[in-house]
DNA sequence: CTTCTTTATGCAACTTGTTGCACAAGGCGC
DNA sequence: GCGCCTTGTGCAACAAGTTGCATAAAGAAG
């Protein structure tokens, strides 16, 4: 499980409430790690009972409805800087459209352009949106190590937007060629493969 | 959910038992949608119950133990085909790798350069077998509309292992110059900026 | 014929992620 | 003061995915 390693980074880069760390996580760290505000509740209750946060004193005894902030300890430190260097395997991705084309195969391209081509608006709005966060963030050199690891996980995401871009833009070009020999069929009779 | 229309797929390719869908998957779904037998099983009792699908009648009455066939109705088909053409965005990616290297922004790169590598290594391997299916599989012309899709998603498979190549050969050579970079630092001191 | 392995189906418990809602405090308008 | 909106925390129920194990039949090994 991330999410709690991904908690940690979070209040480290700065001590937060439920509430702040979920519109950060809507903002940075959720653009390759979501989370709702209910998992992240939930989760930093754990890491407070296992000893890896602890609560900011505040004004006062924070009940439901007051802000509370948290902060990690070293032992929560520990457990973060160990989660880096673990031996991990990357998992395959999960992605329905590829899903979807392959049974396309199967019942037939019915609707699907639509679908590519919107998909595609997407994936072209959010590359223009990363490389926007680019040049804000970091323009210039002189950048400090922190700021050079934040950047490459960046370019990872602006890559990867160029890679579904690409694809899109392939599958909807054959989508098309698909519909036209599909549409000469009906004219001529189906061809001796199908 | 999507893995219901996976198995709706798998099932018009090929009529199979709940063992045969989860080899199947292993090999050529499971490269962007997994799954375990467990959750096959209890799918297919719920698209058998939902009468998306029926048990092909076989020598005897299957019981426990005993291999069971299941072939997809009209209705499921149907369901199929209109999911194919439904709006869904695409979700964001969730990968530790990424997360664990922002977290090294805050508690240190100790121990990543070498899970980069490791990640590179298993991202080459799985090009290069899919390089060897796609040589196997789709090497001459003459396909199917289905041959065509299903040659379509292989390529996002490729191309996706390659952003990840190219994007972890740059992650690597950044890790390595900030290593060179610490290393300068403990002979000359720390710059100005840190 | 008994035991072991393989093939095959499936239950139960748990973890992770999602959805909907309840509740509390404080500020604002009137 | 009273209603209303925003901010903030949190429970409960559900959905999806994972892990471990139980069970049954069939064939091979001895």
């Amino acid at each position: 499980m991330s999410l709690p390693y991904a908690i940690l980074t979070a209040l480290l880069e700065k001590p937060s409430s439920g509430l702040e760390l979920t519109r950060r996580f809507d903002k940075s760290i959720g653009y390759f790690w979501s989370a709702t505000h209910q998992q992240i509740y939930r989760e930093l209750g754990k890491l407070e009972e296992s000893g890896a946060i602890r609560a900011l004193p505040g004004p006062r005894q924070p009940t439901r409805g007051q802000k509370k902030e948290y902060e990690v300890l070293p032992a929560g430190r520990d457990e973060l800087a160990a989660w880096v260097a673990r031996i991990e395997d990357p998992k395959p991705i999960r992605d329905t459209l590829l899903l979807r084309l392959r049974a396309a195969g199967v019942v037939g391209t019915e609707g699907l352009e639509a679908e590519v081509r919107r998909h595609l608006a997407l994936h072209r709005a959010q590359l223009a949106e990363y490389r926007a966060i680019e040049e804000r963030d970091f323009g210039e050199g002189g950048k400090s190590e922190a700021d050079r690891l934040r950047h490459l996980v960046l370019r990872a995401g602006i890559d990867l937007e160029r890679f579904w871009i690409g694809w899109l833009e392939t599958a909807r070009a054959e989508l098309a060629d698909l519909r036209a020999g599909a549409a000469a069929d009906t004219r001529t009779g189906p061809p001796a493969t199908a």
